[in-house]
DNA sequence: TGCTACATGTCATAGTATAACGTATCAACC
DNA sequence: GGTTGATACGTTATACTATGACATGTAGCA
């Protein structure tokens, strides 16, 4: 259970690190860590906020790359579904993921105010899902979790 | 913590009762418990699946209300508002509450075989989620839980 | 070379959701 | 009774999210 959640941290090493993470993984694992979604990777660990399909879709076309929705879904299929991305089904948006590879329970922190996104890491959690499908005799295989409220500066923002 | 999951149950049963609390908790709190939302909720109750705003306009616009999306997304909002029903971000689709009014946490159990979804109450979650948030130094006011994978019919479908 | 697998790009369309405006209803009040 | 304000409903139009289908390009391999 560790958090990097609101805490200032230093962006430019995150990014590298997924960077470096994913292309450790597609190396190993024989996936094309092509260019498009490279990129896709990199906007989403520097913006460090959930972003739509068609947010990334204006810097791709900006950039070069295809303008057509197509382009953004594909790119982010690869990565949600290797785990260098998630996606926040509340929002309809996707996030960079800091520690991909490893099988890991994500829990999303969104907050109303700024609309930050946190990931904290929760393996109790998941046992305490089990229960509570076990006893309706339910498998679960993926599970979302997503809480909404304030991080602390907006929590401080709104009473100040 | 109490689950009527994928058990069997009177159908009939949980839509009056379902209806009935909606109605009491509207005289209660001076709340307009119109047609259009009243016929809504039985249709979610009675259907006892997540379904679609435009699935519900369907049946609206045959029974003589209105068939523009806003007639259907109004009516979810209010049931929703009110926690009569709930929505299902991971399918974008609604379902039914059966003990609304009470201020729950529910944790939805979504088969991605036949579609069903059971809802279960989660106290000790809610604990866990807030554990994990206050790390954060995260307000949690809303959470979404929802698990995927295969409920105990399609289990036994899949394996035999 | 020819084949296969995969990735990209585009066009077209499907599915989900909301903004904005006009009208109807009802209760509170003069 | 007539006016006002709040709320709900219906419609038009539009925005936002996502996928199907097809063509092209490239890399690995028999």
């Amino acid at each position: 259970m560790q958090t990097i959640g609101f805490a200032k941290h230093d962006h430019s090493h995150c990014r590298s690190e997924g960077i470096a993470a994913a292309d450790a993984y597609c190396a190993e694992h024989g996936l094309q860590f092509t260019p498009v979604r490279r990129r896709v990777l990199e906007i989403l660990l520097t913006e460090h906020r959930a972003m739509g399909a068609y947010d990334l879709l204006e810097t791709l076309g900006a950039e070069g790359f295809g303008s057509q929705p197509p382009v953004a879904y594909r790119a982010l299929e690869f990565l949600v579904k290797h785990g260098f991305a998630h996606k926040i089904e509340r929002l309809n948006a996707f996030v960079g993921c800091v520690h991909p590879g490893s099988d890991h329970a994500p829990v999303f922190l969104i907050c109303r105010g700024c609309k930050a996104v946190a990931e904290v890491q929760a393996r109790p959690g998941e046992v305490m899902l089990n229960g509570l499908a076990n006893e309706a005799g339910f498998r679960v295989e993926r599970a979302v979790v997503e809480a909404e409220g304030l991080c602390p500066k907006c929590q401080a923002g709104a009473e100040g």
